[in-house]
RNA sequence: GGCGAGUUGGCGGAGUGGUUACGCAGCGGAUUGCAAAUCCGUGUACAGGAGUUCGAUUCUCCUACUCGCCUCCA
């Protein structure tokens, strides 16, 4: 084992404090992050977590070695919303028992949230439990913390008690006193406190249920993701994510549940904030609500996505405009027609150094733009026949490209962000003829009428002394170039 | 009501106890038939008030405003 030269700061959320981190095991580097409830298509605010931890993911596997890094991302599988979708369908006459249709839903969810979050370039978390494949391990934990007097079983329930647990509430910064008053907790009968939460509960029988020594039933929401990490894991492991507003009830009961069995669990805590869009929240009564696949199909490459979601860091909240997607979608093209076909090497010092720094992306995306004007700049130079001492320009790229690729990006061959291949060449010599013509007679009046055309239909026209150079853009309308026919 | 985060130039967005990144937009110049692209150069900011300090945008407190969570929404 070799001390790694990166050392990797992290905001914990459970000291409030940003703290040197110091893995477990430098051999085997574990994260948990809570992934999706699979009941529908992901909105775009499930992609910040996904994108945030795997900058992390990246980083720890550059840091520690890439056979190093033990990253879990569990699906949720058991929900009513998942129910409701196979009830309804089924009600619909659709083939199949209610078990199956539910699982069929999960499935068709898991597939897509996979092709979403691929599209996003995001890399596959090396495990991804479901719930329902755990649901014996989750048994065993909860017979444990009735065993252990944490917990109770009551009208075919059981529930965690808040008050054998001392230090419930510490992650949050919340006390059960001041919840309780706040009076925004469910009250029910059996219910020794007010805050006490479910661990498993009754099923109908038209719900999905497993049998347990409380009867047939299935778990309460945060059981999982204990059990999973555990058996996945191990009794402790580094690192636990998600979005901010699971750090109350989510984590704070994962916590409590975890610990009074006697696990070490989550030693550094890490929440991204919350998605905006256009400086509100997002949600359906806003009509501002909308998918990853919406976008995707919209035309807006994951790439892009990716690239508005890294220029703010993850502890503040994102807002998603037009005008960011514009901005990124720019600088991503011009960091595309920079490369040739140079293979990465490896990223730069200053730009480890600053991602290392709790993920400051923003700042990684300052020291790209960085290496990115001096490779144009070793370019431009190089092409006027300047030669300079120092790094060559093929050597700036192979870091610039290593850097990107830290971040998840520019990784697409030689693309340009899935703009539209439209060949143009026809019109390029329609244009150059032209404009050969032009020069000579001195009446640019045709070129003009060609060019202005061309611009009306979302083309780029570039011409340089002895070339024309067509790109269509991304709101190219082919109708409007009939008028030069 | 409880808990937490935030307020930086036209916009976005880092960071710092003393010379304030960077991107986009703007402006000036080179280049161009005109443009585009590219190159060179360039201006503007740290919510308000008080305190600590030789000195605060950076630390502390107060005020205002914004936002999030407390509802199995990441």
């Amino acid at each position: 084992m070799t001390t790694p030269k990166t050392t990797i700061k992290l905001y914990n959320t459970k000291t409030r404090r940003k703290e040197d981190f110091v893995p477990i095991d430098a051999d085997n580097v574990r994260m948990y992050v809570c992934g999706p409830t699979v009941y529908d298509r992901a909105h775009l605010g499930n992609a910040r977590p996904v994108i945030v931890f795997d900058i992390l993911y990246r980083l720890l596997r550059h840091v520690y070695g890439p056979d190093h890094v033990t990253y879990v991302r569990n699906f949720t599988d058991v929900d009513d919303r998942i129910n409701e979708t196979a009830q309804k369908r089924k009600a619909a006459g659709a083939e199949g028992t209610l078990e199956t249709l539910i699982a069929d839903r999960a499935d068709e969810t898991i597939d897509w949230y996979h092709q979403d979050m691929d599209a996003l370039g995001a890399l596959r978390p090396d495990h991804a439990p479901r719930a329902t494949g755990f649901i014996g391990q989750m048994v065993a934990m909860i017979e444990d913390l009735i065993a252990k007097g944490h917990a109770y079983a009551a009208e075919g329930h059981v529930l965690f008690a808040v008050d054998s647990y001392k230090e419930y509430g510490a992650l949050s910064g919340r006390s059960v006193d001041d919840m309780i008053a706040g009076a925004r907790v469910e009250v029910a009968p059996y219910k020794r406190n007010p805050m006490d939460f479910v661990l498993w509960k009754p099923s109908t029988d038209d719900l999905p249920g497993w049998d347990s020594p409380w009867g047939r039933g299935r778990p309460g929401w945060h059981i999982e993701c204990s059990a999973m990490a555990h058996e996945l894991l191990g009794e402790a492991f580094d690192i636990h994510g998600g979005g901010n507003d699971l750090t109350f009830p989510h984590h704070e009961n994962e916590i409590a549940q975890s610990t009074c069995v006697g696990h070490g669990f989550a030693n550094v805590w890490m929440h991204n904030e919350m998605l905006q869009v256009e400086g509100k929240k997002m949600s359906k009564s806003l009509g501002n609500f909308f998918t990853v696949r919406d976008l995707l199909e919209q035309g807006v490459p994951g790439e892009v996505i990716r690239f508005v979601f890294l220029s703010t860091h993850y502890r503040k909240p994102m807002d998603w405009t037009e005008k960011k997607r514009a901005e990124a979608e720019k600088t991503l093209r011009k960091w595309y027609d920079l490369l040739t076909d140079v293979e990465p090497s490896t990223p730069d010092e200053n730009f480890i150094a600053d991602l290392a720094d709790d993920l400051n992306s923003s700042k990684a995306l300052y020291w790209l733009h960085h290496m990115a004007d001096d490779l144009k700049q070793y370019q431009y130079w190089t092409s006027h026949g300047v030669e300079y001492v120092g790094p060559t320009p093929e050597e700036l790229e192979a870091t610039f490209l290593a850097s990107a690729h830290l971040l998840g990006l520019l990784w697409q061959p030689t693309d340009n962000l899935s703009l539209p291949i439209i060949d143009l060449g026809a019109w390029e010599k329609e244009l150059s003829k032209a404009r050969s013509l032009a020069m000579q007679t001195k009446d640019f009046t045709e070129v003009d009428r060609i060019k202005n055309t061309l611009l009306e239909a979302d083309v780029e026209v570039q011409m340089s002394k002895d070339s024309v150079k067509l790109t269509a853009g991304s709101a190219f309308d082919p109708s409007k170039l009939e008028a030069l026919k």
